[in-house]
DNA sequence: TGCCGTCTCCAAAACGTTTTGGGAGACGAC
DNA sequence: GTCGTCTCCCAAAACGTTTTGGAGACGGCA
């Protein structure tokens, strides 16, 4: 049977409230009251129950992330890195972390609901924002503590981290121009994911102010995976008239598009470019090597979880809405050495 | 304020006693009784407090994973997917999942003693086992419900799911010899992991079949990621007599070798065979594809809670050692079609 | 009429903590 | 001798549930 404080009430001869000072480290308890009470503590392996630390203090020590999943099954390198920065900021301050998936939709947001009414977390991360996004709404509403990787439309009242994806994108739009990329193509995320918007508009000024149009007929929308990657690439190559550069707006769609264009005979940075966005650990070991966007995916988790931190604790974090500049990762797989006529 | 239980009460006149019951749906309660509590309940948006409720039925309907990370950050499509995994099948059962991480060594055992005397999961999925590995100690000596993810030396008395990696790189082996391969190297996981073992030996004793050694001086043990194959592989490029086909344990590695050997000049497939495992999507879309063996996470990580879960209930899982046999992906990175000479 | 079931309901205890609101005793000062 | 001030301690309430062990009302039956 587990030990509770009543164990070492019985043993030190002392009420259960002073072993609970005690432990606590209250000083209204003696000096040699408190030594013996934690000696027989360790003595006794005693570890608190937190259940009934928690149901008495009213705070859980949790923090919530939900994964927005589309299919069952996902594999991704971005979040997995994420998480680990979450946790392990969070297990710093001594906060749990707990985890579930959840495709958007109606069930969503009950599964937010579930989590604060039943009180198994104090606060949430909130990734992968959408445009019109029914968890801000809600936890805003709600009152919940939360913080947000990503903006949303509207008011932009809330806690956040965000990538600064217009300029990101108008860094490669520029770089593509240099290198005299004309026919630009585009792989787009689902528009209502708010960072779609902004890359999107992105490269679109970018290439603008080179007088270069991204022409609608060149934009495929795709899901943000490899195999959708391949499948929009395939797509805008079985065109008679093939773009000679490719920005995806993530890397796991750039390597799938890089893989439909070798499919199909053509050497990527060569016969076209190809690019990404993240920067995750493969973009630097694909052949061709990727030229992307970097962004500190870890070090952005654990801003956000410390954000999150403050917020719980009712201080005010130290910076609250934060944009971060992404910088152009330049590899091979645009071809800056072999570059392409000018037209 | 939350609406608890006691509100439901005073709203309907009936005792909490009454309206605990009624939410259960134990039929000593008047049918009217039932359908007013739960009306009120609805009416004032009621979820029970999960705290309380734990903490009062001694359970928790928690499960716990604590990942085992090298470094602090760690991006791995393979974890990202196990816990999809996981988590979905939890979620089935109404459970929720509890996600750490903490490198092998003596905080992760206080980290397993922690949750476990903090009552804050119901039991744990194990990952990565090692040899001798102290988690598995620790939770059968404990009496805590768990379930791995691999084997372990010493007596197989604990409910796994595990890959047959032996028979794996016997296959891999055999794929190799076939196609004319004699040099072969291999880059293999730290040797405390178990299935560094189990993998090294299989493609030992595979290539034995063949007549071809598999010499000491081409084994380099790397960390299971890109950056880790990469360097392995540029150590083994780097001799006076190059393998002519590179097996890593591992996709991930796999990949940073590709890498490594094309920024050598050399072509995948064709003055170099390589080689992965495990089947991440990456690997379908890698330039060459990669050849690898594969196994199915996602299932793999359902198929653990399932067992996880039965334990749990106190019932025996249906199924409670599973060795899973990995089969042949063949693709072009072995170099199917350009078949080295003969020596 | 008295007894026994059957239906409904409920007060109180329990889960393991923390916090509140004192209380007893020692000691000095007046 | 009284009062005040410390120092150390503790009983009881509280957090929000579930479970235990009845209890009252009512009808049927002998």
């Amino acid at each position: 049977m587990a030990v509770t404080i009543r164990d070492i009430a019985e043993r030190t001869g002392k009420s259960i409230t002073t072993v609970s000072r005690a432990l606590a480290g209250y000083d209204d308890v003696a000096p040699e009251t408190k030594v013996l009470v934690r000696q027989v503590a360790v003595e006794l392996g005693y570890e608190p129950n937190l259940l009934a630390q928690r149901l008495q203090k009213q705070r859980t020590d949790t923090i919530g992330l939900i994964l927005p999943t589309f299919g069952p099954r996902f594999s991704d390198p971005f979040f997995s890195e994420f998480l680990a920065g979450v946790g392990n900021r969070a297990a710093r301050s001594g906060f749990d972390l707990l985890v579930s998936t959840q495709p958007p939709g109606e069930e969503e947001i009950n599964a937010y609901r579930h989590k604060v009414q039943g009180r198994q977390v104090d606060g949430f991360i909130v990734v992968r924002t959408r445009r019109q996004d029914a968890r801000i709404d809600y936890l805003r509403r709600a009152g919940v503590p939360f913080a947000v990787f990503g903006r949303a439309d509207g008011t932009l009242d809330f806690p956040f981290v965000d990538e600064d994806g217009v300029l990101g994108m108008r860094l490669m739009a520029d770089h593509l121009a240099r290198l005299g990329y004309r026919r630009v193509a585009c792989i787009a995320p689902p528009a209502e994911l708010m960072f779609a918007q902004l890359r999107l508009q992105g490269l679109r000024e970018g290439l603008a102010e080179h007088g270069v149009l991204l022409e609608e007929s060149q934009i495929r929308v795709s899901d943000l995976t490899q195999r959708g990657g391949y499948a929009a690439a395939q797509s805008l190559l079985a065109e008679a008239r093939i773009p000679d550069a490719i920005a995806a707006c993530n890397d796991l769609m750039a390597l799938g598009a890089m893989s439909a264009a070798q499919s199909r005979g053509l050497v990527v940075g060569q016969d076209v470019a190809i690019t990404g966005f993240d920067d995750i650990p493969m973009a630097e070991h694909s052949h061709p090597p990727l030229t992307t966007l970097h962004q500190p995916i870890y070090e952005i988790a654990a801003t956000l979880t410390e954000m999150l931190l403050a917020i719980i604790a009712g201080k005010t974090p130290e910076q609250s809405q934060v944009i971060l500049k992404p910088h152009l990762v330049i590899r091979r797989s645009c071809g800056s050495a072999a570059q392409p006529a000018q037209p």
